[in-house]
RNA sequence: GCGCCUGUAGCUCAGCGGAUAGAGCACCGGCCUCCGGAGCCGGGAGCGCAGGUUCGAUUCCUGCCAGGCGCACCA
């Protein structure tokens, strides 16, 4: 709930700094800012709803007894007019606790009110809760990222669901936000694959996935070099003439990048995850992004030409003396070899300085693809009049031309290569993919962003830990180019990387030691879940729990909502864990629908629809996506509380109260998991109070009020999960 | 060796310097002709070790022990 143009949380701590600077206590060192009042939930609620040890902390820099602080708190809270509205009780405690009691009829009514007037913007971030102003400025987001040689794990999955839900939250508070994932299809990355084509000869299977052939491929490739050095320069050779360009291979390496970055779109799409541009690391090489930044760096003196010591003869950035760097042994980064090429990081500092608009360059654009949701997803290209007319170059399999059957050919439905061919094969997942997600496209014209992409005032790269070393880098690097800004404005969204228990590394078949705790997935050895293979084991379970339960339901009406619950249990138990925290993958828990899931979540959603539905005199069969009714008797007007409340209508208006204050504080702290936290809170809310009082059979005055209560709360459910990209199923 | 992160219930995880450290899973026992049993109620068990700061430490500091991850002219 919204008070006073901020969250209820932060109007209290206003409303107690200002008691404190207005009362007798007032000492110089004793007001804290509003932000630093400390204010919890008491652990009994016979304390109150909220409670404040703040005079506690006082007491002893006043050097008087906290209960006399806290009485004088008390008293002047008493005399606060702002507040008199929301508080019914104000009491003192055992060291010095100040407990407030809320008025549960004024809030229940402020927040019913509030939620159903809102609709799907309750909940949203009100300006001046952040500490930062909201909604000012421009957030670039970059996640996925998946190397294009072969298919999505679920590590992938956790950086893209923790990077959609960080954009869903950024929106939520205002912000513009663009969100890009990068493709690194480099030569290097795709060269393994391309032994396997090339000097092996590998096919895929009839109705075998292209990113599904390249992950056995990668495997079985990489298990062979040791074995036969001819692999090894092969892979050298390979690499050479993707390099040179213009010939077969190189032109065979770009369609393998291609063909696995549309299946990991594909991946994601299913998931709710979507973009509004691919950056391409060949396109920043083609486009001299690097030698452009080279001249910018010199220029700025933030790079050196060392003549001696161990890296003569490299360009290098010097960091001895940035903090974090000094203890290093060799703090100094190479970003130009002695051979004159650039590294890996110097390429990243170029696309950073791009991200900031401060390089001085730009790329082309080109739509790619539409996506379900109906809207284009761009892709960088090197070329203004880009012509990508042959089959498997970037851009889609048809010319773009910016009506809707360019988004058919896009997404390869326009096309019919020979069947049983690779490309066949690709189309069909296409056609699967745009079909399935049961979108409502409209027939949306493509037109880039009118600000243009880029330019962004914070950067965003969420990349695992790992990356920690090199994050920090960029950072230092754009610091010594004297772009202060910019570097604070950077932030390596961090987060661990997923691992196997033992248990499910045993059952991929991987051979793991006893005392194993967790085993690290890898990737060349092929040991790792899929994330596709997961959602559809996701998906079968839910279905066959669906079908049992609504045997009146067709095919696809039981598909649709399996689906639906899938997307719930993966994307819930990608993102509940603190970052610091590793995921040690298990499918039992992945797959599990009780208890603190995602499916629980929406069940507790589904059962308010429910309700809604029958108050609405809403009889006979019931259809998944049907909309929700209104109940007349929710139409004349906000409901009127009754004077006293059941506790568990306290506690579950309460909780709708605290939605946009989880979301702030889930932006502030950089913790998604919060959302999840929130969530699951609020589910429990809903379904104690579902448990404790009827609502439909009770009284009509009480009847009403309950409805409402009923109301916000799937509003304040659907709205929640949405942040979480998680659909809010009105039946399940 | 240096740096960062993590040690909380049998397992997987929460925990904002404050009151009796919370969930889920697993296990055991219950749930009324009642709005959906993917639900609800009840049960047991825990802060790695040792110091320190503080009125008060799971939380902050130091040391130790254990685990993970970094420390490229790889990407």
């Amino acid at each position: 709930m919204e008070v006073a143009g901020t969250t209820l949380f932060r109007f209290l701590q206003a409303r107690l700094a200002g008691a404190l600077a207005r009362s007798a206590l007032r000492a110089p060192d004793a007001r804290p800012a509003a932000r630093e009042v400390p204010l919890e939930v008491p652990p009994d609620p016979a304390f109150g709803d909220w409670s404040t040890p703040v005079a506690l902390r006082l007491a002893g820099r006043l050097r008087r007894p906290p209960l006399d602080v806290a009485a004088e708190l008390k008293a002047a809270l008493e005399d606060d007019p702002d507040l008199a509205p929301w508080v019914s009780q104000i009491t003192v405690s055992r060291p010095g606790y100040v407990n407030l009691r809320l008025d549960g009829a004024a809030l229940a009514a402020a927040v019913v009110r509030q939620a159903l007037a809102r609709r799907d913007r309750y909940g949203d971030v009100p300006p001046g809760s952040l500490d930062e102003a909201v909604g000012q400025g421009k957030v670039l987001i970059e996640h996925t990222a998946i190397n294009p040689n072969k298919a999505a794990h679920i590590g992938h999955l956790r950086n893209a669901c923790i990077g959609d839900t960080l954009a869903r939250l950024y929106r939520k508070a205002g912000f513009r936000v663009e969100v890009q994932n990068y493709i690194d299809d480099t030569g290097t990355t795709v060269a393994d694959v391309l032994v396997g084509l090339e000097t092996l000869g590998r096919r895929p299977e009839p109705g075998q996935r292209w990113d599904y052939f390249c992950w056995d491929l990668y495997t079985e490739v990489n298990a062979r070099y040791e074995q036969e050095p001819a692999l090894a320069e092969a892979r050298r050779r390979l690499l050479q003439l993707v390099e040179e360009g213009d010939n077969d291979v190189a032109r065979l390496g770009r369609l393998v990048a291609d063909r696995n970055a549309r299946w990991h779109l594909w991946t994601m799409w299913r998931l709710g995850i979507f973009y509004d541009l691919l950056s391409w690391e060949s396109d920043i090489i083609a486009l001299g992004f690097w030698r452009h930044a080279f001249d910018v760096l010199k220029r700025g003196g933030a790079l050196q030409f060392e003549t001696e010591g161990p890296n003569a003869g490299c360009w290098v950035v010097r960091l001895g003396d940035v903090p974090g760097f000094e203890a290093m042994e060799n703090p100094d980064k190479i970003l130009v070899r002695s051979d004159g090429t650039a590294t890996y990081t110097a390429k990243d500092l170029a696309y950073q300085l791009w991200k900031f608009g401060v390089l001085g360059r730009d790329f082309y654009y080109q739509p790619y693809t539409r996506q379900p949701t109906g809207r284009w997803l761009w892709s960088t290209v090197t070329d203004p009049g880009a012509s990508h007319q042959e089959v498997g170059e970037r851009g889609g399999e048809g010319e773009a031309d910016g009506d809707g059957q360019a988004a058919e050919s896009a997404t390869g439905a326009g096309l019919a290569p020979p069947a049983g061919t690779i490309l066949a094969d690709l189309v069909e997942g296409y056609r699967l993919a745009v079909g399935g997600y049961g979108s409502e496209a409209q027939g949306e014209l493509a037109e880039p962003p009118p600000e243009g992409f880029g330019r962004a005032d914070r950067v965003i790269n969420v990349i695992d830990i790992r990356q920690k070393y090199l994050q920090d880098v960029l950072r230092a690097g754009l610091q010594k180019l004297g772009y202060e800004a910019q570097a604070r404005q950077s932030v390596h969204f961090g987060y661990e990387v997923v691992a196997l228990s033992p248990q499910a590394a045993r059952e991929l078949g991987a051979e793991v030691d006893e005392a194993a705790g967790a085993v690290a997935m890898a990737g060349r050895k092929g040991i790792g879940v899929k994330a596709d293979d997961l959602v559809d084991l996701a998906r079968q379970k839910a279905a066959t729990e669906v079908a049992a339960r609504h045997p009146e339901w067709s095919a696809a009406e039981c598909e649709r909502v399996a689906h639906q619950i899938a997307v719930g249990a993966v994307r819930y138990y990608m993102t509940r864990f603190n970052l610091q925290t590793v995921i040690v993958f298990d499918f039992a828990d992945a797959l599990n629908y009780q208890g603190n899931t995602g499916p629980y979540l929406q069940y507790a959603h589904a059962r308010a629809a429910s309700i809604l539905r029958k108050a609405a005199g809403g009889a006979g069969p019931v259809t998944p996506g049907a909309p929700v009714p209104v109940p007349a008797e929710l139409e004349a007007g906000p409901p009127e509380p009754p004077a006293e409340l059941h506790p568990a209508e306290a506690a579950l208006a309460r909780k709708l109260a605290d939605l946009p204050e989880a979301l702030a504080r889930a932006i502030e702290t950089g913790s998604p998991a919060l959302v999840c936290d929130y969530a699951y809170g609020l589910a429990t809310a809903f379904t104690d109070f579902y448990e404790a009082v009827p609502v439909l059979t009770a009284p009509e005055r009480v009847r009403t009020f309950r409805l409402g209560l009923v109301a916000a709360f799937r509003q304040s459910m659907a709205n929640t999960l949405d942040v979480l990209g998680i659909p809010g199923p009105t039946v399940m």
